[in-house]
DNA sequence: TTGCTCCTCACGTCACGTGAGGTGGC
DNA sequence: TTGCTCCTCACGTCACGTGAGGTGGC
């Protein structure tokens, strides 16, 4: 009538997704009544879209329309999320077969320490996305409030253990002058000195590791050390606007001779 | 350098999928060369889109271009399926919690034995979609073959354990009398005599279970038994038109009273 | 000598599916 | 008495992530 299989049944039972109406104390036997089935039939839309069964117990919990429906569009949205980076996974795959052969200009720069606002945190690669846009907001609005004239790009600077470990130290940055202390999560900082090895990635950031792979080749062939955080200056980012294509991303690996 | 982790690249290793160029054989430490970082940036987007390591390794394997670019279109069609699959959840979710009270007319049906060509095996629920497709485009091509006129609709006979169990006997046919032999699957058969309670499901099969709950709750409500395998008879189906919202299938419930 | 980095197990995740082995009711 | 259906464990799936515990090289 549902169908949703004996054993999925059982599972929803055990779970407590959806209990049956009685159960033979004999023998184990489940019974469910008839208006059991819309519930069940909701419950299979839901797994349908791959909700955790947690989410749907939420759903299905929540007395207030309103409640339910903020799940319900939260979940929507982060499929449509999911669809998106699907599409740019498969962009992204077709360039790299098409064009494997596509190398960014790399320069050296030394960069002098810069003062600056920074929000800072250890995160998960998994979080960093929407961290990182959070973080940016924050920013503007501080130095917006304060009146404050950016001095140059705004950057973020990351721990390798972010990329190696799916979770490490991030930092954002706007370089401003002059400032004592911060509000929030807000705090004044200087951006230390480095020797970098710079490439600009164009486009989305769904493929920035090409630009990584680029100067990690560029460094380990020319037998240059990297040591410390990975340093990004946002020339054009989703702070300007949401053209993936237009983004332009330094990219700055902080190197030594060996 | 490829935003894979630590701990994927180990794992790559242990399944093959992406071996370092040198092991010490001391420490075990792993390393790599800077010629293996495309392969592991290839790697990546197709993980990104969710193709099963072992699939990758496919691809990887295969030195033709063309064989590659076959798996990877299958996995693209995939995903593509997927896609369509969501969409339908998301259009039947919604259709689900705005008109909750939809009920199919059922009516009481006696059929005939029905000698008919069919195609009967015993499928899961995963792949049925593309086996009932397949199954009848080798009936038609029959049927065509022999200048056989159908006498009715095409139909359908499932096996409970087709739903509760996701793996059970289905068989589908289209009437046709006189045929004494059959060609490749197809085989001349009889749809035995029922008493079948009937609704008619409008709309894509993705909310099939609708009318299937109805009829169940129909038949319990009444105290009627069910015995046998699910009909279903198809009006207005796939094989007249891709616009689901035009289909329309008859499903009967084979019922004796108790 | 002390961190740091790398390593190897072993186990957890999530929603069931897959058997194995057993029992009640017709 | 014989199938059939329902049950309960226990384990497998898949691609890693999460610790615990240990070691080599600076």
């Amino acid at each position: 009538m549902t169908h949703l299989s004996v054993k999925a049944l059982r599972h929803y039972h055990q779970v407590g997704l959806l209990e049956p109406a009685r159960v033979d104390p004999q023998t184990g036997y489940r019974s469910y009544d008839t208006e059991q089935v819309p519930l069940a039939q909701v419950i299979r839309r839901f797994r349908d879209l791959d909700m955790p069964v947690d989410q749907v117990k939420e759903v299905l919990a929540s007395p207030d329309v309103a409640g339910r429906n903020a799940v319900i569009s939260e979940h929507l949205a982060q499929l449509s999320a999911r669809l998106d980076q699907t599409r740019a996974a498969v962009a992204s795959l077709r360039d790299l077969l098409e064009h494997p052969d596509t190398h960014p200009t790399i320069v050296h720069r030394s960069v002098p320490p810069i003062p600056a606002v920074a929000i800072s945190q250890e995160v998960g690669t998994g979080e960093l996305g929407s961290w990182w846009t959070g973080a940016f907001e924050e920013l503007r609005e501080y130095v917006t409030s304060c009146h404050l004239r950016p001095a140059s790009w705004s950057g973020g600077v990351y721990a390798a253990a972010l990329f190696e470990q799916e979770r490490g130290d991030a930092l954002v940055f706007i370089p401003v002058s002059g400032v004592a202390e911060g509000v929030g999560r807000v705090r004044p900082c200087t951006i230390p000195a480095a020797e970098l090895a710079i490439a600009v990635h164009r486009g989305s950031h769904g493929d920035i590791d090409r630009t990584y792979g680029a100067l990690g080749t560029y460094v380990a062939q020319r037998a240059l050390g990297v040591e410390g955080p990975v340093r990004e200056h946002y020339l054009v980012s989703g702070l300007e606007t949401s053209d993936e294509s237009k983004w332009q991303t330094e990219i700055g690996f902080p190197i030594f001779q060996t």
